[in-house]
DNA sequence: GTCCTTATTAACTGAATGTTCAATTTAAAT
DNA sequence: ATTTAAATTGAACATTCAGTTAATAAGGAC
């Protein structure tokens, strides 16, 4: 019989295997009896735990939501120089940590979901709108400071969180890991350029 | 019984209600059953042309890769004078038609699978590295003509490539319709905003 | 050591999964 | 009208699916 455990600690270990299956199968391999054999568990404990595979689900975009959130929280750029924090927000954002906090297999899997799942769509555009409130008020800050030359700070959250995205998309199908780095610094430039020049009107 | 079509016709057919499953019910919702179902013939018929769902699978990704190629080959701008090409290009780039060429749910289906089927893989990465030679012969040629400020065609396209995986990622999430239009405008005069001021050095 | 909660397994279900192979229908060619 | 090839169905296959219910095992409280 396995090691008895708690629901604290035998839930999350549940999510962790859920997760790491369909990164390697697909959701469309990630069944309840695939889950239970890599842990070497009884199937009707993972039902015992989430009663349907639907709530499953659910949680398991939780737990994956909140990891973001706690990129976010932690965050908490130090600097209170405009110009600098500025810099260190898009160190941040571009950088490793913030990239391989979640594997964005998984990510791909949870946002297909999404078109099908009422329940994650919402979760998914929560988290996004939170992400974006962060943003804007940071470029809202940088704009009194004078250091931005941007017009709506919510806009420029818009367009800065979808190179972000198009960034993760592409690290995988460009990249020619000696390029990796060649492609991170021109996404991030880009980024900086856009900030500083503002939106041209090209009528 | 259905009525009887060639395979020629009825290939795609089931290829088509492939899709629309994915589409409506997600890749793990897409079985040989309920595409039979919904199309009104035996799943047996499926299974004579394709053998394997594996091979169904890959055909499909085909199938939604030739729609972009299609996009791809009709591009042909029209304009010589290339100021004007160029921005053509970005109409086309973030136009309806081609945000509506695919469906992006299946997009992202299509995406998930690939980090756990090599083959879909290989054929994504052909598509992008298609595109993005393209990208990058008319970013060269709009260097020669002098009217953008880059220093690499290939790494432009790469950052242009993301600024519009980005874009149809979020166009999904952040809108409320009535931004819709604001949205695409914003993406479109940021990317031609970095095509003209080129990656500044942020040393 | 007994009680009590809870973790875990056992045994099972009915439906659905992809797949096989033979039988049947259809339409075109001769 | 007969032949022929292809399209379509029918019935079965072992396997896996999510889910149910009851029994067992384990550990903490007293």
């Amino acid at each position: 019989m396995a090691s008895r455990k708690n629901a604290e600690l035998r839930k999350p270990e549940i999510l962790k295997n859920f997760y790491e299956t369909i990164v390697e199968q697909g959701i469309e391999g990630a069944s309840i009896g695939r889950i239970a054999k890599r842990m070497n568990i009884h199937p009707s404990l993972i039902m015992h735990y989430f009663s349907t595979k639907e709530n499953m689900i659910i949680e398991l975009v939780d737990y994956i939501i909140n990891k973001y959130w706690l990129l976010l929280k932690n965050i908490q750029v130090g600097h209170a120089d405009p110009h600098a924090r500025l810099h260190e927000l898009m160190d941040v954002l571009w950088g490793d940590e913030w990239y391989r906090a979640t594997d964005i297999s998984a990510d791909f899997s949870v946002i297909a979901i999404s078109f099908h799942n009422s329940e994650v769509s919402k979760r998914l555009k929560h988290l996004y709108s939170g992400f974006k409130r962060y943003l804007s008020d940071e470029f809202k800050s940088f704009m009194d400071a004078g250091i931005i030359s941007v017009q709506d700070p919510v806009h420029t959250a818009e367009i800065i969180m979808s190179m972000l995205e198009g960034y993760r998309h592409f690290n995988n199908f460009f990249v020619d890991n000696a390029r990796a780095e060649q492609y991170r610094q021109d996404m991030k430039r880009s980024a900086l350029t856009l900030l500083q020049h503002g939106l041209d009107d090209h009528a």
